[in-house]
Order: C-alpha cells, then sequence, then structure tokens
DNA sequence: ATAAATTTGTGAAAAATGTAACAAGGTTAC
DNA sequence: GTAACCTTGTTACATTTTTCACAAATTTAT
C-alpha cells in the first residue's frame, strides 16, 4: 500500500475539505492571508496538521506569512477534483432523498445533482427544485448518457443491494450510501456510508463511558 | 491517554454498531451460531478485527465454535449502551429534520426522538410522526425535565452555533450535527458531525485518484 | 481414544497516522 | 543592514490502529 512514491493518509481528504470550509468562511471576511492557525482555529485540528497534509501535495505558503486564502481555497479545490462540477445522481425520492435534493450545500461545492429517481408513479415526471424526477425503469440510459459517476442512494434498506448493483451497470464508479446497508459491490466501486443510527450509536457509547 | 488498564481504539466503537447490524440480520434469518467470518461476511471488515475489538471487552465467543448470535447482540447492546431507550432532541425541523423525525430506524436500536424544537411560528404546536413540535424558546425546561443528554442539531449554519450553546446550558452532553459548521463547545461535550458536502468532495477526490 | 479440523482470543510485529522539533525562508523594527 | 521575530515545510519521533501468527478450546471423524 505504502506507495513508495507519496503515500496519502486516508484522513488528509477528509480533512481537505474542513480546510476549505474554513478557507471560504476567511474569504467571505474578507481575509487575504492567513497562517494555518487561523484556518484551523475553528476545526477540530492543528496548525501542523494541516501543514503536514498540505505537504503531501506541494507547497502552497509564504513562510514567515501564511497563505494566500483565495489561492489555497484554489489550490484544494485542485486536489480534490472540485475545481470543475461534479454531476451526481439522486436515487430515491422519499423523506431524506428530498431532503439532499433541496440541500443548497451541494452546488457550492461544484456537486450538482442533475438527475432523481423514483419508483414512486406519483412522484415520476413531477419536479422538485427544478429537477425533474424520472422512472428508476430509465435510470440505464440517462445515466449513462450524461456520463454521471457519483450517486447518491437514499432508498430502502432491502432495495438497496439490488439498486447498487443496477447502478455499477449503468457506469457509476461512487455511491454515498444513505441506506443503513452495507452494499457489497466490486471492489473498483467506492462505497461510503452515512448512517445515522450507527452514529448516535456511538455517541451513546461514547457518552456512556466519559469518552475516554 | 493510554490508560494502562484497557485502552479501545475510537474505531472500535464504530464498528461495534456494524457488527449488531449485522448480527441483527443473521438473528432474522433465524442463525443461531455464527463465526466470526459470517458475521464480517457482508461488512468491509476482517473477522480477525472483529475478535480483537470483541477482546477489549471480554471473551464472547466459544472456540472452535463460533458465537451465540442472541447473545452477542445482547453483549454489544451492553457494551454501546443501546441495551436501555435513550431519549434525543431534535433541534431543527427543515427538511432534514423531517426527514430524521420520520426515519423508522433510530426506534429499533433504542433510539427515541422524544421533542423535536423549531422557531418557526408556522410549525410550532403541529405534530409530525406523532411528535409534537415545540417552540425553540422553551428548549430549556423541556430538556432539562425530560433529563435528555444527546440531541441530534439540523438547523441552519448560521444559528447552530448559538443553538447548540443553548443546547449545553440545558444539560446536553452529546450533539450530533448535521450543520456544515465546526461547532466551537466545551471539550467535555461530545460532539460529531454528519456533512454530506464533504463526504461527497471525498468521494470525488477517491474517484479522480483511482482510491489509491 | 486419537487425530484432524475448526474457530476463538491475544501477544507481538507491522503499518498507518499524528506530534514535535527545528531548519529554512521571509518580515518588521530600528 | 542587522537583529528579533514569524510562519512554513519536513525529518525524526511517538502514538494509535491493524494485521499476523499461533496457542487454547472445542468439535468431528475414525
Amino acid at each position: 500500500m505504502h506507495d513508495a512514491k507519496k503515500y496519502i493518509p486516508q484522513e488528509t481528504a477528509k480533512r481537505l475539505s474542513l480546510y476549505l470550509r474554513s478557507l471560504r468562511r476567511l474569504g467571505q471576511e474578507k481575509v487575504r492571508i492567513a497562517s494555518s492557525q487561523d484556518i484551523t482555529r475553528f476545526l477540530n485540528i492543528s496548525p501542523v496538521q494541516l501543514r503536514k497534509d498540505l505537504s503531501y501535495f506541494g507547497e502552497f505558503g509564504r513562510r514567515g506569512v501564511g497563505y494566500d486564502v483565495d489561492l489555497l481555497k484554489g489550490e484544494i479545490e485542485k486536489i480534490l477534483g472540485t475545481d470543475v462540477v461534479w454531476k451526481i445522481a439522486l436515487v430515491g425520492i422519499g423523506r431524506l432523498g428530498s431532503a439532499l435534493l433541496g440541500y443548497k450545500g451541494f452546488r457550492e461545492f461544484n456537486l450538482q445533482i442533475e438527475v432523481a429517481f423514483d419508483n414512486d408513479p406519483v412522484k415520476i415526471g413531477k419536479s422538485r427544485e427544478g429537477i425533474k424526477i424520472e422512472n428508476i425503469a430509465r435510470i440505464k440510459e440517462t445515466i449513462a448518457q450524461k456520463g454521471i459517476k457519483i450517486a447518491m442512494l437514499s432508498v430502502s434498506a432491502v432495495s438497496a443491494q439490488k439498486v447498487s448493483e443496477e447502478l455499477v451497470t449503468c457506469g457509476i464508479k461512487s455511491i454515498l450510501n444513505f441506506s443503513p446497508v452495507n452494499l457489497a459491490l466490486p471492489s473498483d466501486i467506492y462505497v461510503s456510508n452515512v448512517d445515522m443510527a450507527s452514529e448516535l450509536e456511538s455517541l451513546v457509547y461514547k457518552l456512556k463511558r466519559g469518552f475516554s
């Protein structure tokens, strides 16, 4: 795994988007130059960690000075790949799916929900948040045609595995899974799980133990 | 940090709820005895990892045999603390909050949304999913009176910090935060963040890099 | 009763991740 | 121009987490 050249910790990627968030905030406050300490002030991350993380990708700051907020923002976006727009498919327009459809935060990050699918005849054809809900039966043409590579999956637990397999045959490479099941998919498909119940259980555990 | 007696990795707690999920599934399939391999088959976790995780808490299996599904399920619930019901407060009944209110998964895990709060006069007093939405102005009495220790926060980014501080003064000890801001709170308050945009950014990054 | 086959539990080794210390580059005050 | 002061980038070190290897316990086959 340790790729001789440059091994980048998994955790670094997650922190990069936090840095980005902080930089956006600083940008809005018209701050032009910020030190690693300024950037991490409102995150639970040390300045050293930020510098270490950035060092995997290059040198973006100026010693004795700090980082140019705009420039670093751009660089991190380039690293993450969100300097260009990514089209997302949303599958399953239940309560959670609807909430995701309405979430304004995505667009700001160059993440754009391009199509929405459901199998409920009542919903199909209707529009929400300016996005038309399509019949899941036509998922293949649509996703292939639009060249979508990332999907958010908010269908019921029972259909999640089946639908996810279908997504893979459509050419989807990454899935953000909101269903409380672990998807068994080919190893070249990257799945990330958002599991509310699991998060709460961890909180309960920590609460009970006084968070060691 | 390393508490001489018994140090338990952070990650272990998160995996415990995955094991639980797997055990529930096996239980539904009427499986009585399962090996560490059976339990981890549909998770991306190795059997050794499961055994190691369990070893921090005791010995629950029988060598040469495996684990009693029901028994292990009970033990893990005891470890996590979800063998008893935990009352949860939900603050912010927007689109996401509504989805959370309707999420059936929680109750199954002994997590019960006990009260919901919002500041929108239109919503206050109405009931959703059998839970009455209360005025956030009365948050203090209600939470203190009911002895609630855990809150889910799904308010807007701008009010998240302020509301979370209020929650702390009410006696809330753990917060599951859905707002895309890092909450600055006393160190004895445990905050866990669910950040959809951030998760997607990580997916984009991995997709771009061919997930190293 | 013994041997072969399972499967757990766990110390020891390896890998991954985070922290500290500090050299290198840059700025400010005088 | 020089000294004092900042702040980054990075190597070496420390910690945390995972994996390996194998002994211990149990079952099955003969």
